[in-house]
DNA sequence: TAGCTGACGCCCT
DNA sequence: CAGGGCGCCAGCT
């Protein structure tokens, strides 16, 4: 893994999102180190397909619970479909339970 | 080569 | 309580 680039640090964090979970652009940036990176986050994913390795960034929504990234998917609603079909609820295109389903990387990440 | 944008977040007014 | 502005790093034009 000498992919020490800041994609390839959001990538596995990413990755290691359990299902059923969510996680935050502004988790990730932190967790990197960059707290005010978030932005870098979003254009990450944007990356994601670059990637030799699956990016669940359909599990990645903003610091509202919002599906924001969900229009760079192939389909404006193949995020949420992903979503309910992890057992997340969205409405509107925002997580019902986002507090109930969100998983913080700098907190579980980093006590396993 | 230099500048702007970009799937955001937090602080200040 | 609400709105606006600034900060982050890297890629693309």
């Amino acid at each position: 893994m000498a992919m020490d680039d800041f994609f390839s640090q959001v990538y596995k964090v990413v990755v290691k999102i359990p299902c059923g979970r969510v996680t935050t652009y502004g988790a990730i940036a932190s967790c990197l180190g960059s707290p005010g990176a978030a932005r870098m986050v979003g254009w990450a994913m944007n990356a994601s397909h670059t990637s030799s390795r699956y990016v669940p960034a359909h599990r990645v929504v903003n610091r509202n619970g919002l599906l924001t990234g969900k229009h760079h998917f192939d389909t404006p609603v193949a995020m949420q479909e992903l979503l309910e079909n992890e057992g997340i609820v969205v409405v509107n295109g925002q997580i019902a339970n986002f507090k109930d389903c969100f998983w913080d990387p700098s907190s579980e990440l980093s006590d396993k």
